[in-house]
DNA sequence: TACTACTGACCAACGGTCATTCGATCGATC
DNA sequence: GATCGATCGAATGACCGTTGGTCAGTAGTA
């Protein structure tokens, strides 16, 4: 028996970049509607207007599809630290202070999906986009501790310890409590902070 | 057809605590050699010398399994910090460097383990123990500071900052450097240890 | 007609169930 | 004390519905 089209949106030939996006966003919607778990590509497909087949077109694995969803909230995380990092006149403090911000906010405004997708299916799916949060934090660090600002004699194993660190508040505190100052104090206390000259 | 049994090991009736170390010993072992996303019940069973049917007698679902080999993880990290609150004579920086290095020992003994356990299998199977981890960590916080050797103004954002923090270095540096003292340095910061009087 | 985004029937493999079987134990009998 | 059969929980594996993933074919475009 064919496939039921009744319910598949208007236009059938969309563009490529369209048709990843729909696919993402179904994937995103169902990830908060009934969690990780439940999630099944033929799902994402129905939600999406498509057939399964098309997801795999887009999409090596499932495993790619939560790893491409982690990845673009990685790169929404990153624009504004990645900003602030090039942006003249400021301290370095000013700067991690931004990166923190910019990440629990990010967090805040999208907190279960955060929480689903980054208490992560099994594996190194999302090592690599992590990684790029990582290197812009040894960026950071060591240019501030250059500049005299910080005190960071191991830029690498403080980036790990301080990209791990912040995602325990987000996901323990109730959404109404704003905890960005108190998260940037923590960091501040990490990078030994000097108050800029 | 009856089961081909030759192949099961001597004992078939086994103490229930024997079958289910058996199981859990067998998870460990597949999860080493063939990784998260290889892992299936059936896999376990066969390696464990028992039928699928079997593997459901101890545990309620392939989740429950994980989470029970986790736990346990989390036990065999928690006793020796348990040990160090309770031991009198000690200042709460010493007992905050035990744990720290019991964590990192831990996480060193069994890399690979740890590494594929804690990047866990979706959803909340592993909060439970993992907040057994933060309360110890916020009992030793609040302790701290009421003797007046930490500054630690938030017990449970510190605690959950902290649990979360340390995983970063285990997974990112070679097995042949210790990273202790410098993670321990690091938590002293957060803590804002001063100096026992 | 040539091209390709798209389809959906199909497959192997999975997690999980359950009627059935196995075998250790023990009281009754010789 | 040895043999037997009744008992019952431990253990089994065929089975089921569903899943991730494939691919020969189709429908719409140029």
């Amino acid at each position: 028996m064919p496939e039921d089209t009744s319910a598949r949106p208007a236009g059938r030939f969309q563009p490529p970049d369209v048709r990843r996006r729909q696919i993402l966003d179904a994937t995103a919607a169902l990830l908060l509607e009934d969690g990780y778990e439940s999630l099944t590509v033929g799902g994402v497909a129905a939600r999406a207007g498509v057939a399964k087949g098309t997801v795999y077109l887009y999409f090596d694995s499932k495993q790619a599809l939560l790893a491409a969803l982690q990845s673009q909230m990685w790169d929404r995380m990153l624009q504004r630290p990645t900003e602030l990092l090039r942006q003249p006149g400021l301290t370095w403090t000013e700067r991690l202070d931004g990166l923190v911000a910019a990440w629990i906010t990010a967090e805040r405004d999208d907190h279960e999906l955060y929480h689903l997708i980054f208490h992560e299916p099994g594996g190194t799916a999302g090592e690599e986009p992590m990684s790029a949060a990582r290197d812009l934090l040894v960026t950071l660090l060591t240019q501030g501790h250059a500049a005299g600002e910080f005190d960071v004699p191991d830029p690498e194993l403080t980036a790990d310890f301080l990209s791990h660190a912040y995602t325990g508040p987000c996901h323990h505190t109730e959404a109404d409590t704003d905890i960005t100052p108190a998260v940037q104090a923590l960091f501040r206390r990490v990078v030994a902070a000097r108050p800029p000259r």
